[in-house]
DNA sequence: TATTGTTATACTCTATAACTATA
DNA sequence: TATAGTTATAGAGTATAACAATA
């Protein structure tokens, strides 16, 4: 019964450093002025990627690309290009889309606790305990 | 440079994990209708305690206590009982409120991965890593 | 009939600002 | 003057439902 209690508490710490973890993503990006799922969407884009496909890599709603992609083509980062299914949109990156996605990504990676804080043994043990806890 | 990149899915994982636990909370609390927060809050609740001391250890504005507090005490689990110092407010369990607390405890320890799905020694190594990660 | 994307709308969690009543 | 709690409001992230176009 201690031991359920330390397995919650411990999971409490866990969910405090992922928002950690996301807080430290939010203030990455602050200089860029994109909302957070907009700079997530930056960094899943690589070739040109159908909307629905995005969709899945953030697993959110198709009807919440809509909305991101707005946000980016509103700033010129993106254009959509119709896919041979006319049905599909792609999300493709302009020239200014490739270099906002370097910048983000290099302000989310110079500042990454995961690699500043733990070794890189410490972070194999914890990604097999990451794991875990996600597996089935 | 591809160690970079390791670090920063780590950490995609690692919020993932959080996430579950959260969407497992969520789900065990389901049969109480209560919201998250209301939840959170009612396990935290032991002895009577000041609204500002709750706003601590939720780590969230006193505002949004005054919101929770309607929310439990709408629904008969707790007083607003007046402190010694008279601008503070205790909350205070009611009897069923004490039921409530308990059906919810037992429910999000049932419902817990974290004891689950990692032995001892794995929640010891978890630990260790979640304090470095949170660690200054 | 099923799927892609869009629109409108709404919900949850949470903060900020302005206020009151005490201290 | 500073603190506890309240109120009203707003914003971020996200989902649902209904719809049009296409498959």
């Amino acid at each position: 019964m201690d031991e359920v209690n330390a397995s919650r508490e411990l999971g409490v710490r866990l969910v405090q450093a992922a928002e950690r973890l996301k807080a430290d993503f939010a203030e990455a990006i602050l200089p860029f002025e994109l909302s957070v799922p907009a700079a997530r969407a930056l960094l899943l884009m690589d070739e040109p990627v159908p909307m629905r496909v995005l969709s899945d890599r953030l697993t959110c709603d198709q009807s919440y690309i809509t909305r991101i992609a707005d946000e980016l083509e509103g700033r010129g980062f993106i254009q959509r290009v119709p896919g041979a299914d006319r049905r599909v949109q792609l999300l493709k990156l302009t020239r200014s889309g490739i270099r906002m996605r370097e910048s983000v990504f290099a302000a989310v990676t110079a500042n990454n606790r995961v690699q500043l804080h733990l070794s890189r043994a410490e972070r194999e043990q914890l990604d097999h305990l990451v794991a875990l806890l996600l597996g089935d």
